[in-house]
DNA sequence: TGCCAGGCTGATA
DNA sequence: TATCAGCCTGGC
């Protein structure tokens, strides 16, 4: 068990940030986040984080895995003052932090929720993971998949997956994993990658546009200059900043600032 | 019942 | 280069 002081951490604001699909509240209000093929419950207790596994496991993977040796004060603190919607959203997602995610399952997730609901989208990213994944334990028992490789889909009908619910995305995953498989598209070349380098190679990539290739870049590769404009931020951009965003102040780490603004999109009326 | 959602592809002009 | 229809499906 790892206990960490609450600072700038949020759980439950991570989860509702959308940029993890396989991240969700059970009864007793702890979460349960299951990554590539690894499984974790974390919950928040008396101003502490605790996460359920040996200090090992934290420090060589969760600690990464959630930023946390990243200081995301440094960028609330360079919000223009003077602009108030932002200086709002940052103060309502001061706990988000941009997670570091397994490359290939935020390949095929970012597929998946291309015109899609997040309801929808953590079932098709649930069924593909216990048809094709493999079955786990972890270490309090509870049994979950593993996200399939890439080797699982490579071979399958392009619309197998529909079976999955995953409808005419179905083809964009299978070409994807075949592309990895056989070797035609190396994933881990892209760490090495500048931002701008990275995106475009991941839109070489059959079923990934723009908006695709920046939240891979953004969650998975931790290009944190990525900032992925969907129909929301869209709409935030005209309504508040019609006369351009301030990209420049926030270069660097303006996929940070667009994580508070989509967070704040969300929840700003539930407050 | 019909619209639309965290886009992308491919055809057409 | 820009525009637009079509695509799966389920919630509202």
């Amino acid at each position: 068990m790892k206990k960490i002081i609450k600072d700038n951490f949020d759980i439950e604001q991570i989860a509702e940030s959308g940029q993890c699909f396989r991240m969700s509240k059970r009864d007793d209000g702890k979460y349960e986040i299951i990554a590539a093929d690894r499984y974790i419950c974390v919950w928040e207790e008396g101003g502490y984080v605790y996460f359920d596994c040996l200090d090992k496991e934290f420090e060589e993977y969760w600690k990464h895995y959630f930023d946390l040796d990243t200081d995301y004060q440094k960028y609330m603190d360079a919000v223009d003052e003077k602009d108030e919607y932002l200086s709002d959203a940052v103060r309502l997602g001061n706990g988000i932090r941009i997670l570091n995610q397994e490359l290939w399952e935020m390949i095929v997730s970012f597929l998946i929720s291309q015109q899609n609901n997040i309801t929808r989208i953590r079932r098709c990213i649930s069924n593909i993971s216990e048809k094709y994944g493999e079955e786990k334990i972890a270490s309090d028992g509870t049994k979950y998949y593993a996200f399939p490789k890439a080797e699982a889909l490579c071979c399958l009908p392009e619309d197998a997956l529909m079976e999955c619910n995953l409808g005419y995305r179905s083809k964009y995953v299978v070409r994807c994993a075949k592309a990895v498989a056989n070797g035609c598209f190396l994933p881990d070349e892209l760490y090495d990658m500048s931002y701008e380098e990275a995106k475009e190679k991941l839109l070489e990539l059959y079923g990934v546009g723009k908006k695709v290739a920046d939240c891979i870049c953004l969650f998975a590769l931790h290009k944190i200059d990525a900032f992925p404009i969907d129909t929301h931020i869209r709409q935030v951009l005209e309504e508040h900043y019609s006369e351009g965003f301030p990209f420049e102040r926030y270069k660097g780490f303006a996929g940070v600032i667009q994580q508070y603004i989509f967070y704040y999109e969300l929840h700003k009326n539930k407050v």
